[in-house]
DNA sequence: GTATATGCAAAGCATTTGCATTAAA
DNA sequence: TTTAATGCAAATGCTTTGCATATAC
């Protein structure tokens, strides 16, 4: 039974101000890689008083608590991966750049040999590619 | 047999100018993971007037050909490897940012069933962690 | 000689910061 | 009431751009 971000956020004590909920709400759901930019605007639709500033203040102190991953896969603004609870890498689309989170396969792991006293602490695996509609568009 | 950058950049028939060589010669060696800015600082020191734009423009190219990959495992400015022609991942430190290349063991490859459709046609996988002097600085 | 690279300084984004104001607990 | 979050606007850091000048071919 994994617990939702505004449980856990309840459950740490966390100041909950209207701009934090309104951030967090809109950091739910699956296959959700949103900009900072991204995150602002839809926390504005739910409250249009949400300054940017608190919107990158907030996605900082979810980071710094693990709420929330940083992504940086694509060119341009860093993303927002609310998933946490399930170990994933990502499957990124070259043509418009679209993510989803793909459950990991087998864990890839470093020739004992090679890693010369290197303490390995965690992995990330991106898939690049094409997805389904731009490949179509791609070789039609 | 691999053929070296300043090579095969002569066989592209690239403008070969005296920054560009400068920015070229820079790039080559083992586990580089240069900096633009620290580019221009170790361009500079064989060329002193190459500029800050040339250097961007330059390594722009670089990545356009194919010659150099952008790699962007830590905070702050991208960094640029050079190690085109061996198929290698990343270990990146989390103390002191140092990147070191470590040869592929084996491919990751995504189940089918999740696909979806999604042409992939790269991967990369990155290994956080510690090299062994911060490790040592961290559990002495 | 001609096309192209260079350098400069200014502009462009994404993100952070300082500080006075406001609101949560 | 106290402590911490907010909002603004300015500052920062990295990268790109426009254009006049210089240079490789």
């Amino acid at each position: 039974m994994t617990t939702d971000l505004l449980t856990r956020l309840r459950d740490r004590e966390w100041r909950l101000s209207a701009q934090r909920r309104a951030v967090a709400e809109v950091l739910v759901g699956e296959h959700v890689h949103l900009t900072a930019e991204q995150v602002h605007d839809l926390a504005r639709e739910r409250l249009p008083e949400v300054s940017r500033a608190t919107v990158y203040n907030t996605l900082n102190e979810l980071v710094a608590m693990g709420e929330l991953f940083e992504v940086d896969v694509t060119d341009g603004p860093k993303r927002y991966d609310p998933n946490v609870t399930e170990r994933h890498d990502h499957l990124v689309c070259d043509g418009c750049q679209a993510i989803r989170d793909v459950p990991r396969s087998s864990s890839p792991d470093v020739p004992p040999d090679v890693l010369g006293g290197f303490l390995v602490t965690g992995v990330e695996v991106t898939y690049r590619g094409l997805c389904p509609s731009c490949a179509r568009r791609h070789r039609p």
